[in-house]
DNA sequence: CTGTCATGATGACAAGTGTCATACGCCGCA
DNA sequence: TGCGGCGTATGACACTTGTCATCATGACAG
């Protein structure tokens, strides 16, 4: 197959940098040109090879995957960009396609995936986790109102409704009416419980 | 090579583990004969296939890589575990070799090094990541008991102390003095900051 | 200007949590 | 053989947390 899809890959996990590449390498119709560590050498490479296709983790030193991707949107466009990440946030898939990405992957899939989603997207098409794409329309909005969020987000972290309560100036029983609120508000038995559910959706 | 060296992965998230399969299979003496993405599929694997090694993440569901370190040790003591985590936590690597591992590698290293300590722990060498093993001589020991632990965990997970003593047949008191002890040994307030500490420590 | 909503408060009660003293059996180590 | 540590348990007490009713204020949309 004559036709080569140059990548560059982004990940901080040498381990795991190491084993995607190798991945991607075996197809026939792919080569990875360059791998990086972190968000500024990713973009630099990116910058010197012009790859079709820039695969990238969110979560890395330096600039993360969303900067990144935002930042060679613009500087070089004949570039596209396909997020590896994992995590299932919808808050991340929705700021990655605002950032400009054309694909947003997740690491729970199979790994025969990934080489379908660089082709995909080599394409011109989009691809999107099925699952989470989904998830972003019927989007639950966050129930919470800002008092709320803060409110168990430092009772989520161990402090106390007396110490939260004088950080934040209030009541003793206000907290806890901030508290209970939150908890009735996402179905939990428990400030921890409701502190790790707002936490898994990405609300806190 | 006649000689092939014969591996299980254990690996929760596809994408990794398809990858890290690809990457010790390409070398002329290693075999992956199965994967898992869990610790209760992983023992059951090591069982039927005995390999000489088990590639193995820590934080995987069902059953962490520790709990399957100890059982495959017990149960199956000629297959030798290689442990290959994120965490960098001088509690994981004291509790992996406890367990009974043989080695315990970072996922940020070079790719390289997984197949070089395949073959060292087949060798039946012991392979540690050197700045890892420095720490765990300075390292305070963790504290707590293997019961204080466990309740620690589940309780910092939300669960109430009426449901943890469901879920491990004790009496409610019972349950609420370990957590106590517990609370008292980490120098917390209570059973939220006790888990946000030890966990921070890898003692969780 | 009226209804709705977020913020903040109080008081009361029920439920859950943290602490302490005390006790028993088991195991391993000296 | 005895001591210490672990696991388990009970009862009692104080304290924290969760729930609910009720109220007051200010902002904002209709």
């Amino acid at each position: 197959m004559a036709k080569t899809i140059k990548v560059v890959l982004a990940e901080d996990q040498g381990m795991v940098r190491g084993a995607l590449s190798v991945l991607l390498g075996i197809e026939p119709d792919i080569e990875v040109v360059a791998s990086a560590a972190d968000g500024d050498e990713a973009l630099r490479l990116v910058g010197q090879l012009r790859p079709q296709i820039l695969v990238t983790d969110i979560e890395m030193p330096k600039s993360t995957g969303l900067e990144l991707t935002a930042r060679v949107r613009n500087l070089y466009p004949e570039t596209r960009v396909v997020i590896l990440t994992t995590f299932a946030r919808p808050g991340y898939l929705r700021r990655a396609l605002d950032a400009g990405a054309h694909g947003y992957l997740l690491k729970d899939r199979p790994s025969t995936e990934l080489a379908d989603a660089v082709r995909r997207v080599h394409q011109g098409l989009r691809v999107v986790d099925p699952g989470l794409a989904a998830e972003v329309w019927n989007a639950e909005p966050d129930p919470l109102t800002d008092r709320e969020r803060e409110i168990l987000r430092r009772a989520g972290e161990g402090e106390s409704t007396a110490e939260v309560a004088k950080a934040l100036r209030l009541s003793d029983g206000t907290v806890r009416n901030y508290l209970s609120e939150a908890i009735s508000k996402l179905g939990a038995h428990n400030r921890v419980e409701a502190a790790r559910l707002a936490r898994a959706k990405g609300w806190l």
